[in-house]
DNA sequence: ACATCTGTATTGCTATCCGATACGGCTGCA
DNA sequence: TGCAGCCGTATCGGATAGCAATACAGATGT
């Protein structure tokens, strides 16, 4: 019985992981969509944990500052902790690093909005946000994300991509439509992808938020891996589509160009 | 010996404390101020954890996604799951949640930059930002936070509390300077607090950036104490300070009061 | 070629985490 | 006005899951 049988799956199959760890930060993790303070049982629900696991979990969290009480005292709510680990992602992050004179710049040339995403496989989650007032609160936020296959950023993304992986994210990816005219349809966001691959960026007319024309290209590593998009949006209002990509295309391939000597 | 003697002292103080949780956020904390990928060997040093825990941690840590391997395979580095938590941290925030119409409308109204920062204790926290091709990158971001003695809208926090709770935070106060105009005496501070009381909102000169100027007011809760404030910023080369406040302090006091109403 | 860094892997021991169970307070329905 | 059901909180014996020491392979840069 000291053997390595089944009796200990976990050892052999990884010995290194901290179950207690990855159930705190399910903790964390279950505030996502959550539109108000979660309670010790409805957390607990979320994460799969028993109420007790819930109850311990959550006094750490609190005691560390990443959880608090909500001011009626019902439920939790994350807390300002949080926000400094944001900061020092968001500064040591390799790609905002390069970008972020680069993004001043494009900013000061075209005084439209300018956006950076980042790709994570199925989405592009904005690290950097110009406050608009077109749109909805949460849409302003960092973090937010929106899905690969309905951005103009995602589908540049996806352009630098082999086929067959496009195939698989497209499987795979959420497909959620946050506008009547954001793609869902693959053969039409395979469309979009020969798009970028003949004129060089993307244009989405009304995928994100209606009433908006983007413009984005792909960031990519050395490796030519996609790693993120930058953005340019516009009013449908002021611009007609054509006119914002004649306008926007050349300072955008610049702002691409100077990224990748850097 | 079962029973509650010193042996178990964890136990008697606080038995609901999950230990590796908070090793393992001690981990992503480790970064904080943090230049470069950190080895395991300092974060093993940066958190007083053995190489042995810090691996453990590491590796839980990366199957997690919330750590990367830098690309050179050289170091440990935040991921973008941290930005999740960050949108759902934003999203949820009642003092966001709250403000943002409002900030949205007075950064419509005056044209400048129009921020919101949470206070801490010691500090305010910024958690909306406004690109500005003024600020050094990091400024920039979501997350970055400046002491509550040097900047418009800590005075402007720190007024709503009694003398003594602010006599306390000067003492703790970190007192770093952020430009050779950044105050550090107490009692220059305290005039400065005194002048909020009397004005309705606090005017700070070149306190947190050379070159600007600023105007805020605090949020409080239905208790009266601060949670945060909004600040507008303009430049210098722009504005005459006394001009500034005429200029903004009307619509910044309109913009918090209803705030207070909803 | 050696000293010294990386990140990775294994193992016996036991401290620490586990979850069932119980409690007092508050809400809201009856 | 009472009871049912939720809230957050507290306790405790048992054993699982985390612990730290130790060893290893590859890269770096002397």
């Amino acid at each position: 019985m000291t053997e390595n049988d089944h009796s200990d799956p976990s050892r052999g199959a990884d010995g290194l992981f901290n179950r207690s760890l990855a159930r705190g930060l399910s903790v964390l993790e279950s505030f996502r969509d959550a539109d108000r303070p979660l309670s010790l049982a409805e957390i607990a629900s979320r994460t799969g944990l028993t109420r007790s696991a819930a109850q311990r979990l959550v006094h750490t969290l609190r005691k560390l500052g990443y959880l608090t009480l909500a001011d009626d005292g019902r439920g939790f709510l994350l807390n300002l902790p949080i926000l400094d680990l944001t900061h020092d992602y968001l500064r040591m992050n390799p790609v905002l690093r390069r970008a972020s004179p680069v993004l001043l710049e494009l900013r000061r040339q075209v005084q439209e909005r300018v956006d950076l995403s980042l790709f994570d496989g199925v989405r592009m989650v904005y690290a950097t946000r110009l406050q608009s007032k077109r749109e909805a609160f949460f849409a302003t936020l960092v973090g937010h994300s929106v899905p690969v296959t309905g951005s103009s950023g995602g589908w540049a993304a996806l352009a630098l991509l082999p086929d067959a992986e496009i195939d698989a994210i497209l499987a795979r990816a959420p497909l959620r439509a946050l506008t009547p005219r954001s793609l869902t349809d693959p053969d039409a966001i395979r469309a979009q992808i020969a798009a970028v691959r003949r004129d060089g960026h993307a244009l989405a007319l009304e995928q994100v938020l209606m009433g908006e024309v983007a413009i984005a290209m792909a960031i990519s590593d050395p490796q030519g891996r996609p790693v993120g998009a930058v953005h340019i949006a516009g009013s449908l209002a002021e611009w007609q589509p054509e006119d914002f990509r004649r306008r926007m295309a050349p300072p955008l391939a610049a702002a691409i160009r100077s990224l990748r000597a850097a």
